[in-house]
DNA sequence: CTGAAAGCGCTTACAG
DNA sequence: CTGAAAGCGCTTACAG
């Protein structure tokens, strides 16, 4: 780095204290009564000097950074890039910068992260927890830092959420399927005991007992880990036994790696198996025939969150918990 | 916030100054020949107040944040999605974390990220520039602040950037339709001045040229502002005059807002019109047939962005400007 | 209207 | 082997 200037810098030139310089430099002339042609002369040396404030002085100063911490599954994931965009820029209006961090959905990264993050004073979190994560965000919350639990939640642990409303979406979908005929309705979910999953998971049993197919219930579990094996297997063994006639996925890449298989065995979709994807990619346009998707408002999503964070650093104490509606978006996957 | 811990109170606790709290937590009992029983009742004090240091204060003190700040064109694009994951991954095992910005190609909004991840004290910058951002690299590298350029890179400047062989492939690809019996290819590009951009076409160009069909060159230039609306005008333009048979596109976005549009037209790829993209994504794969692209070695871009910064915060003086190599992924859209 | 001074939580020469 | 003290660049009560 070069030669930085200071507020030192500046005082000395203008021939004032550093006091001045910071009051008028920070719009407090009024307040403070500064002489007008005090606070000229200290806006023209600043410019002359192209003064930058250290805003890490300021941090330590005021005990707060103006930054707010992101840690998502993966930010390659364009859902979680995505929302980061939606976050950074709703964020950045009210003047708040975002770090990053991606999780894998593994409790252990997401503890180094957060620790991380919070020795950097964030001044708040927004996270998409991972399984047995929830002693991490207890402790945030007995420490009292700002915290937005994004897309799933603890439900062990009452804080402030934005969630989709899970178990409706499946519902949904499922009728929707049935609807159109199809009876053999499977699902293929990640093995996941969090609950936006769980609720995927029981959104897709309620509405299939609820049509009386409770006996047809199959939801096929892959592990995060090894998500491509295990997708290959049980996409494998569910089109060879042929007991089924439609197919709905948990999420975004579930539907992806759920898709690759089903091109690679020449399945015909309607015709020999119905589809409804997660959340929406590029990927289910050009899909012959385009998916039939549930969606997530995601710029709804990120804007909430962003929203929620602040006013829990402005001071407030209140639990905000909002259910995002999802939306079915019908295209030709089914029938 | 809660009750934070401080060294003080470590210090307090033990009956030491905080001067041995300090050596002690950073390792440097040997050193300073700390008495091993301080040592141990230090670490157990700071375990048992479950201290966290305040990394703000260390930076102010030290003069820097170990935080590298990113600038890209648009996270929620997965091209820089991805690269943001490996940058995120290797910056963190050097004990860096990444903060991020979006500057959308626009030079202010990328001349108000860089003001405010300086303000922030970042210790380098990565910066995917923008049309017309000259002046701000120059004012950074003025300032000696570690900078390096990555995917694209600015002529008037000499400094350290990693960025593709952007002649090289297009010039491949144009090779290759032409290897396979295509004469009339067009491309279609952003209309930028940018240097990656320039590159691009300019192997298009001479490619062409080389094999004798200076007077088949058409390139299509694209506005990354309403690229949209400008790629539906210009694909029915190329499409209905039928004075083409193959087309390059010179990036990831731009191909698929290209396919959108030969789908929506009922193009035959690659009957009617051989097709080649660039970077790849999973639509790439989904679309019918497969399209054959110029591939970019997303993880070593980031890597060595990441290591190149890093060698410079650590004081090196050296300019690195790394070449990296094209891959063309031959499938099925060409033929 | 303006300035001297304390302090945020660290690190690090310096002295003993 | 250990501590007192200065200082990083700000902000902000306090005093005049």
């Amino acid at each position: 780095m070069a030669k930085k200037v200071s507020m030192k810098d500046i005082a000395e030139k203008v021939g004032v204290s550093t006091a001045l310089v910071s009051y008028v430099l920070n719009g407090l002339e009024k307040e403070k009564r500064v002489g007008p042609e005090v606070v000229k002369r200290i806006h023209q040396v600043a410019k002359d000097l192209k003064y930058k404030p250290n805003q890490i002085a300021r941090s330590l100063r005021r005990g707060s950074t103006n930054t707010i911490g992101l840690i998502v599954a993966d930010i390659s994931n364009p859902f979680f890039g995505q929302l980061a965009r939606v976050i950074e820029d709703e964020a950045a209006e009210s003047g708040y910068t975002v770090v990053f961090g991606s999780s894998d959905e593994n409790s252990e990264k997401s503890a180094t992260l957060i620790d991380i993050l919070l020795n950097r004073q964030v001044d708040g979190l927004i996270i998409t927890p991972s399984e047995g994560s929830t002693e991490q965000i207890k402790m945030l919350l007995q420490g009292d830092i700002p915290v937005v639990l994004m897309d799933r939640y603890l439900p062990d642990i009452s804080t402030n959420r934005v969630v989709l409303d899970n178990f409706n979406a499946t519902y949904t979908a499922v009728n929707y399927f049935i609807s159109k005929g199809y009876k053999k309705v499977n699902m293929i979910a990640y093995k996941s005991s969090l609950v936006h999953m769980q609720e995927r998971i029981r959104g897709y049993q309620e509405a299939m007992k609820d049509n009386g197919l409770a006996n047809e219930v199959v939801v096929k579990e892959i592990s995060y880990s090894h998500a491509k094996s295990e997708m290959e297997k049980v996409m494998e063994d569910l089109l060879l036994d042929k007991k089924i006639d439609a197919l709905l996925f948990a999420t975004n890449a579930l539907s992806i790696s759920g898709l690759y298989a089903i091109r690679k065995h020449h399945i015909k979709v309607p015709e020999e198996l119905a589809v409804i994807g997660f959340d929406g990619h590029e990927v289910f346009d050009f899909f012959q025939p385009p998916l039939t998707y549930i969606q997530q408002p995601l710029e709804e999503m990120g804007k909430e969150s962003v929203k929620i964070l602040l006013d829990q650093i402005k001071g407030s104490r209140k639990k905000v918990q909002v259910e995002l509606t999802h939306r079915l978006i019908e295209r030709a996957s089914c029938l």
